[in-house]
DNA sequence: CGGGCGCCTAAGCGATTGCTTATCGCCCAC
DNA sequence: GTGGGCGATAAGCAATCGCTTAGGCGCCCG
């Protein structure tokens, strides 16, 4: 019984699915198969079963649940505490769906960091529905994007979600529009458009869109310059779409009930179990320092550029 | 950081000392030590240093005791959550000090077995300074012998405690003896009698016995057996030799304060944390069955008789 | 009923674990 | 100054871990 395959467990066990976990955790898939099968031989129970929708707990693997989610949170704590006592550089990871990943969270962490000594900072993306896991198994410390239950969230910051299209695009010289008016269309989005938590994913659900008309990018970067190229309409955060606006390579396209007020959010455990780098961050976004920060990334990366669709990426 | 470097650290802070735990594990001192080293690497802490006496825990190692100790409680509750959920035998770790264990501990968890059901005991022996930290790191469930603070105690059983000696003993015919001038005697005892937080051992501590004069048996039994022969004196369970008093092979020295009354206590966790089976044992000792079982090795066992001195006995 | 999704097993690999015995090094006590 | 107690280190070994790729098997959905 290790460290490691109680951990694989309690992913599979929380996000219902082998898959899930695996990717959460970064490894192939019969990796967490493999930590898996020597945990239900160990302990001489299949813990999780498969059943026609994902995976259904054992008695025994129900009971296991929270003592396995125990002890890695432990081990965490541990290495936390050992870092503290030896004065080493505070950990601080965080993740971030797509889209605040891209454009919001690392102005916010680098003008943290500058400002609250040496602090390790990672920024990971990851889709709305794992982030609670992530959190309450303390893969990460912070989780930037929608709002979140069973933890606590706070709002970060606020946008407007507009459509954009690029400039010869059928519907950019339209008048008026519904917001029907575009199930048809091809959407251009990144991850986040594929993941039904966030705004922009429950705005295509709700909309109806065919999977196959919906494009995902690695970085909403790249889906609005292939609408700009004409390819089809994309989300737009309203200041972040602003210097492209003026140049007239993106149109906000005139649709009914847009633009959309949304709130990002901060999320992470309780202040209890929080780490002291998690509460000093929560703060931090209080301050002005915040605010300017993450406003300060409207035009500073141009459509054309973005960052290949890593998992997580490192960054000091 | 795999749990089994973690408790060797644990046992290493809480006994003081690298080599006890080692005893304590029933492995070599260089796995422990060995165990210790990858830990410290991986966390980049000393965790203990040496001192003059034992060793003394640096500021990380202080913060990482209780979470690991933690760690190490969790990982047996999981295996026990499991095994109670599969109704798989349960499982009941005894340790006794080494008379606990020769006379009483074995017809008592007889008796408790074969009422109870189903359950796995194992019996080890141990000195009453690791006792407590068998029982708050797990590896132990319930403790047979002195009452240990910091822990929940009952008197399970009181005895009377004697100076015996063989018939031909220069002072098997006295009339009346003072305690201390048995100081300068030769004293058999078994491993309770190098024990100095046990009575037969705060007896010796007291008379100021010179380590060269106590000779360590494997057992109660094979001391007594020497005192028969006439190589010393040896403290008596007074309802155990009374067999071999009747027979005339040990006479009872007529010292001043003896019989001395003496309890013997279970021990064990707080009721929260305590396992059910050590629950279940804990009130059988009330019962007649327990009081009848544990007063029932009078005579069964032959003074020349004794098992060998392992440190964990395995039984059925 | 075929295809695909999702989990499991197999095979193989390098690194680590966990243990041993043997030896060294330190420090205190005699 | 010199054992002896105690911890660290070395060397060596089998077993396990943790990961990969490749492929099989069951099952829902089209």
């Amino acid at each position: 019984m290790t460290l490691t395959q109680l951990e694989a467990f309690v992913l599979v066990a929380r996000l219902g699915s082998v898959r899930a976990a695996a990717r959460v955790l970064g490894v192939s898939e019969p990796a967490v198969s493999g930590a898996l099968a020597a945990l239900r031989q160990h302990l001489g129970d299949p813990l999780v079963e498969r059943t026609p929708r994902g995976m259904d707990l054992t008695p025994g693997g129900q009971r296991l649940v929270p003592i396995a989610s125990q002890m890695v949170n432990l081990a965490v704590e541990a290495e936390d505490a050992i870092r503290r006592a030896r004065g080493a550089p505070e950990l601080l990871r965080v993740v971030a769906t797509s889209t605040v990943a891209e454009y919001v969270a690392r102005p916010l962490l680098n003008a943290f960091t500058s400002r609250h000594g040496p602090i390790e900072a990672t920024l990971g993306v990851t889709t709305a529905a794992e982030m609670p896991v992530l959190l309450t198994e303390r893969l990460a410390d912070v989780g930037l994007g929608p709002s979140l239950t069973d933890l606590e969230a706070k709002p970060m910051m606020r946008y407007r979600l507009v459509v954009v299209a690029g400039k010869r695009h059928g519907l950019a010289r339209a008048a008026h529009l519904e917001l029907s008016a575009l199930a048809g269309q091809d959407w251009l989005v990144d991850a986040s458009g594929a993941d039904p938590a966030t705004e922009i994913g429950m705005l295509l659900s709700r909309l109806r869109v065919p999977e196959g008309r919906i494009r995902v990018f690695p970085s909403l970067s790249a889906a609005w310059a292939a609408a700009a190229d004409g390819e089809g309409v994309a989300p737009g955060v309203a200041h972040l779409v602003a210097s492209d606006v003026e140049r007239g390579r993106l149109v906000p396209l005139p649709v009914a009930g847009t633009p959309i007020d949304v709130l990002w959010h901060v999320n992470a455990l309780g202040a209890d179990r929080r780490s002291s780098v998690a509460t000093r961050l929560w703060r931090f976004l209080d301050t002005p320092h915040a605010m300017q920060a993450m406003h300060r990334a409207d035009g500073s990366l141009p459509v054309s550029r973005f960052r290949p669709p890593v998992y997580v990426t490192l960054w000091s």
